[in-house]
DNA sequence: GCGCAACTTTGATCAGGATCAAACAAGAAA
DNA sequence: TTTCTTGTTTGATCCTGATCAAAGTTGCGC
């Protein structure tokens, strides 16, 4: 998580990547995004903003991780995405944040003015064309992840949460994923039942249950080893070959 | 569901509304989408197209109901959506449907080939903005589920799905939603089950259950009746105050 | 009408995961 | 070092919803 670069006018992991935004933008719009743009960053545990507030910004995330979640009003709670590096944060056309952002590790989101950035977006077509292809893809992955929810027992969804994370890491690093892999847990116990729809016994017991099998090695508590990625996909009682998961 | 205009020019409930495209629209643009545009029938229980494959239309419901679901090897199923007239159903600038669409009843779509819708949206950003809005609000609609499938007791999940059609149904009928609604059920007790992650005896016993507190009345199998909708949204375990969710 | 198919309800039992509870591990502060 | 905190593991028990099974309902074709 230390390769991104911080050039102002492409922080590399930035989804409205001038790049991609501007094969047909004009040089002075390029200019336009740098003057709009700023960077924020928050401590680990620190909330990003609370569902219903006014949101003034959208942002991409540059380093770090940040949870979207709902909760009702007797606690219980789930996460409805995590966002790595490279996701995208908030809603052009929208005032109020549909749900909770906390970031769960220390976080720096690339940030752009609502106002300025509808503005630009409405002169580049081509930055609303990308966030319209980024959002079915969040989609799409909002949906595979209804079949995790409603459909998977306890292993298999950890096992799927455990692929996705392994996957997510190694593109991040642009590393092929490949047996033998290991990478860091971001999350809690506790955040992973909030992803799971789990307690965190039960997520505490699966985790223990695949390590017995040998399907995942544990350094410490929070380092995952992949001995072999085919047999942690089949835990996963499959269905979701290489789709990616936001 | 008999309220619906034909007219060529706008089908009522199409959700690329030449009005709401066409604000600043030249007429000769209305034309266009005139000529790439047409109707599909389907009967109830046909499929409308399956994972994976080719798609080369996009296309909106006009009448009928369809749903959205992805199955696993062995069979369990997981609804991811349900489309009502006005949905959306596509993907511009993708090739393959990313899940299985059937119609549960008679479907009439209205669709556009997608290659000169594509060609359309790039030379009318308004599409484009359009979409965008309503997949954000898809996406939104999805995390919500995400609530229900990962958190709700299975009583809550029934008062969720109640909640939502008959809400849907009634801003279909253009009235508002009030005690003493009744609508009639559009799916089966298994398609509800695959809709809510659960098996189609819980969903069975938990309606039977809810019709014993009194919270709702059934006229036949199908048709329900609220007599108070407050009664209702409280067995839902709440925090959905108002979300429409696909 | 009858018979059949599809859907639904209800019952009995089982099991996966939740809940309650306690101990353990590792880091931070004193 | 000790103590405190936070996160994790493990154990015992309970309960919700799944599973297996059978009977009831409705509509349709003959």
């Amino acid at each position: 998580m230390n390769d991104i670069s911080f050039n102002p006018r492409d922080c590399g992991t930035c989804p409205i990547r001038h790049r991609a935004v501007c094969s047909r933008c004009e040089p002075d719009e390029l200019e336009q995004l740098d003057a709009i743009k700023y960077y924020r960053t928050f401590e680990a545990g620190q909330p990003v903003i609370w569902s219903g507030d006014p949101m003034e910004f959208v942002s991409s995330v540059v380093s770090g991780i940040a949870t979207l979640s709902q909760t009702m009003e007797d606690g219980r709670t789930q996460m409805v995405g995590l966002l790595l590096p490279s996701d995208f944060i908030g809603r052009p056309g929208r005032d109020a944040a549909p749900f909770d952002v906390v970031a769960v590790t220390d976080l720096t989101l690339c940030c752009f003015r609502k106002k300025p950035f509808e503005d630009m977006m409405e002169k580049t077509p081509a930055i609303g064309t990308r966030l319209l292809q980024m959002t079915l893809d969040e989609l799409d992955s909002a949906r595979e992840w209804m079949l995790v929810l409603g459909r998977k027992t306890a292993r298999e969804k950890i096992a799927s949460l455990l692929t996705i994370l392994g996957r997510r890491d190694a593109s991040l690093h642009k590393r092929p994923p490949r047996d033998g892999m290991s990478f860091e847990l971001p999350l809690t116990r506790e955040s992973m039942a909030d992803y799971l729809g789990l307690t965190l016994e039960t997520v505490s017991r699966q985790i223990s249950a695949l390590k017995k099998a040998g399907v995942i090695e544990l350094q410490g508590k929070r380092r995952v080893i992949i001995p072999d990625l085919e047999a942690l996909i089949a835990e996963t009682g499959s269905d979701m070959d290489g789709a990616p998961i936001t």
